[in-house]
DNA sequence: ACGACATGAAGCC
DNA sequence: TGGCTTCCCTGTCG
C-alpha cells in the first residue's frame, strides 16, 4: 500500500461562505482590530468613567486591574498566552492561531507556531529513524528472506475503522479513563470512568446501560480480564484498591487496600496505576504513585512479597505491561522519565535490564502485541518512540514521531497502543489533543499511524465528535475501535461494514458516521437529555421517543 | 453567552 | 527538599 500523507488523504480545505471561519468576517475583525489600535491608547483609570462607548468599557473593567492608585490600562487586544500586544493567540474560527512567542504547540522547538511546523504539514517529516538500524519488524524480514525479490505484497493493508458504528453519549457521568474488550464476546466493551465506575456495554444493544458504581471512588486507571474466567475482571484505581468483579452479578472483592486507614492526607494517599496479569505466574502486577511494585497471587488472593521500587522514589508507575511472549519480562514507565524493563526472576531495586531515557513523563509502554520484540511509548514531549530489540537495541529508540498528544490536566493521558490483529506489529493508535480545521469544524481525529514508516495511515473523526478523544482501544479479533470522549463511548467500524451493522440493526438507534445535517456543537452537547440517539434519517426524534424507556437499566450500587 | 472550576506537572526560588 | 505559580487548542455546570 502506498503510505498516504495528509496531504494526499485531506487536500486542503475550501472554505464554505456558510461556515463560521467565513473569511469575510474575519476580514472585518482584523479591520477592525487595527482601528481599534489606532484610536485606543493607554489611558489612566480616571478616564474609565468617562467612556461612553460601550464596547470601549466592557473592555477596559478587567476585574484583576481594579486597585486604588492609578494603573494604567490597555485597550490593546492582548495576546492571552504570552500577554503581550501586536498579535492574539486563539481560535479563528475552527483554526486556533498560536502565540508566536511560545515554542511549536505540537514539535516543542522555538522558531516557528504550529500552523507551519513541518509535522503538521506531513508527520513523516523530522521522523528519526535510528543510523544503521532496520526498522523493519521480525516478521517482514523472516517474509523477506523467504520470498526474497519474488515476493509481492505480504504486508495486507491496515484496515481502519472510520465510521462511527454506535455510540452511547454520556454514558458516564465524568471522563472515561479506560476501556476493555472482553475476551472471547466479541461486542461486550468495559469503561472505566474518574468516578471510579465500571460500565458494561453490549453494542449490540445500545439501549441497556449498566454502570457499576459501587466498586471504586476514585479514578479506574486499568482493567484487565482474568485469563482463567472470563466472566471476571480485574480493576486498579486511584482509591488504592485493586478489585476483582464478577460481571454477572456485579460483586466485587477488593484484593488490595493500600490505604486501609483512609484518608490522612494527600502526602500519604496511595493511589494505583499501571497494572497487568501474568498469566503464566498466575499474579497481579500493579504499582503505586510512589514508585513501587505489588503483586498478588491470583489464586489465594494473598500478597507476594514486599513492595519493590521500580521507578523514582515518590514518583508515579503509570504503566506495567508483562511481555506477550517471554512470561519473565515486565516493562513498566512513570512519571520519572523513563521506562523499564526488568527480569520477574530477579527484581528488586535497580536491577531493570534497561533504562529507556524520555525527554517527559512515558504516560505508557506497550510490548508489541505477538513477538514483543518491539516497545511503543508515548510521553508528554509529544513524540512516539519505538523501540525495537531485535533490528536496533534499546540504547536509543529505533523511531521517534512527533505527534500532538500533549499532558492536558483535565484529559486521561493519551496512551498509542498497538493494533492487536496487526500481525506485522507496526499499525498503533492514538487520539490527538491538537484540533485541526475540518470544512470549518474544529476536530480532534483519532490517528493510525505505521510505526515502521512514521507514517500517519489514517485520521479518523467524526463532524458530530468535537471532544477529544483520549481513550482508544482496537477489538483483539474484530476491525473495530472503541474510543472514550469526555462521557460519551464510540464504536468504529470500517465504512462497509457500518453499513451492514446499519441494515442489520434496522429500527435500532445507531450514529451513523456521515451525519447529513451538521450538529453545530456536536453529540456531546445536544439538548438532548437522552443517552443514546442517532443523527440518520427524519423519524430519528420518534425512535429515540419510543426507545427512551429502553434505557432505564441503570444499576448503580451503593 | 459568559464565568467558575476541576486539579497534574513543570519550573522557579 | 517543598511551597509556590503558571499553563497551551477542555468540557461541564450554573
Amino acid at each position: 500500500m502506498a503510505p498516504i500523507t495528509r496531504r494526499t488523504s485531506f487536500p486542503s480545505v475550501i472554505i464554505d461562505k456558510d461556515t463560521e471561519s467565513e473569511p469575510s468576517s474575519s476580514e472585518e475583525e482584523e479591520e477592525e482590530e487595527e482601528e481599534e489600535e489606532e484610536v485606543q491608547d493607554e489611558v489612566e483609570e480616571e478616564e474609565v468613567s468617562e467612556i461612553n462607548n460601550e464596547k470601549e468599557a466592557e473592555e477596559s473593567l478587567d476585574p484583576k486591574r481594579k486597585g486604588k492608585a492609578p494603573i494604567c490600562i490597555s485597550l490593546k487586544k492582548v495576546c492571552k498566552v504570552c500577554k503581550k500586544a501586536g498579535h492574539e493567540a486563539g481560535f479563528k474560527g475552527a483554526t486556533y492561531i498560536d502565540c508566536p512567542m511560545k515554542p511549536c504547540f505540537l514539535c516543542k522547538m522555538p522558531g516557528h507556531t504550529t500552523m507551519t511546523c513541518p509535522h503538521r504539514v506531513a508527520t513523516e517529516y523530522g521522523v528519526i529513524p535510528a543510523p544503521h538500524k532496520s526498522s523493519r519488524n521480525p516478521l517482514a524480514y523472516v517474509f523477506e528472506c523467504q520470498l526474497g525479490r519474488r515476493r509481492t505484497r505480504f504486508k495486507p493493508a491496515h484496515v481502519i475503522p472510520d465510521q462511527v458504528s454506535c455510540a452511547v453519549i454520556r454514558y458516564h457521568s465524568r471522563r472515561v479513563t479506560s476501556l476493555e474488550f472482553h475476551p472471547t464476546n466479541d461486542n461486550i466493551l468495559l469503561s472505566g470512568d474518574k468516578k471510579g465506575q465500571v460500565g458494561v456495554w453490549d453494542f449490540d444493544k445500545v439501549y441497556e446501560k449498566i454502570v457499576y458504581g459501587n466498586i471504586h471512588s476514585c479514578i479506574v486507571n486499568n482493567m484487565r480480564f482474568s485469563p482463567a474466567n472470563d466472566g471476571t475482571v480485574y480493576a486498579a484505581s486511584s482509591d488504592g484498591t485493586i478489585s476483582c468483579t464478577d460481571l454477572e452479578t456485579g460483586m466485587s472483592l477488593s484484593l488490595m487496600n493500600l490505604n486501609p486507614n483512609g484518608w490522612q492526607g494527600p502526602s500519604s494517599w496511595r493511589m494505583l496505576y499501571g497494572m497487568d496479569l501474568n498469566k503464566e505466574k498466575g499474579v497481579v502486577l500493579v504499582a503505586d504513585n510512589f514508585g513501587y511494585l505489588h503483586s498478588m497471587d491470583i489464586r489465594s488472593n494473598n500478597k507476594t512479597g514486599e513492595a519493590i521500587l521500580i521507578h523514582k522514589r515518590g514518583s508515579k508507575v503509570v504503566g506495567l505491561h508483562c511481555n506477550p511472549l517471554q512470561p519473565d519480562l515486565l516493562l513498566s514507565c512513570g512519571n520519572d522519565h523513563y521506562a523499564r524493563i526488568w527480569d520477574m526472576r530477579q527484581i528488586e531495586a535497580r536491577s531493570s535490564l534497561y533504562e529507556l531515557a524520555h525527554r517527559r513523563v512515558v504516560n505508557s509502554a506497550y510490548f508489541s502485541p505477538i513477538s514483543g520484540s518491539k516497545i511503543v511509548t508515548t510521553s508528554q514531549d509529544n513524540r512516539l518512540r519505538v523501540w525495537d530489540s531485535i533490528f536496533g537495541n534499546l540504547d536509543s529508540p529505533s523511531r521517534e514521531i512527533v505527534h500532538s498528544h500533549d499532558f492536558n490536566r483535565h484529559l486521561t493521558p493519551f496512551r498509542a497502543e498497538w493494533d492487536p490483529k496487526d500481525l506485522s506489529e507496526s499499525l498503533v493508535v492514538i487520539g490527538r489533543y491538537i484540533s485541526e480545521n475540518f470544512n470549518g469544524a474544529a476536530l480532534h481525529p483519532i490517528d493510525f499511524i505505521d510505526t515502521s514508516t512514521g507514517q500517519l495511515v489514517a485520521e479518523v473523526m467524526d463532524p458530530n465528535i468535537t471532544t477529544i478523544s483520549p481513550v482508544n482501544k482496537l477489538h483483539p479479533r474484530e476491525d473495530v475501535l472503541a474510543s472514550g470522549s469526555s462521557r460519551s463511548l464510540f464504536i468504529w467500524r470500517p465504512k462497509e461494514k457500518s453499513e451492514l451493522v446499519e441494515q442489520k440493526n434496522e429500527g435500532k438507534i445507531i450514529v451513523c458516521g456521515r451525519a447529513e445535517k451538521k450538529h453545530k456543537r456536536g453529540y456531546e452537547s445536544d439538548d438532548s437529555d437522552d443517552d443514546t440517539f442517532s443523527s440518520k434519517g427524519k423519524n430519528s426524534k420518534s425512535k429515540r421517543s419510543k426507545l427512551k424507556s429502553h434505557v432505564s437499566t441503570h444499576k448503580t450500587k451503593r
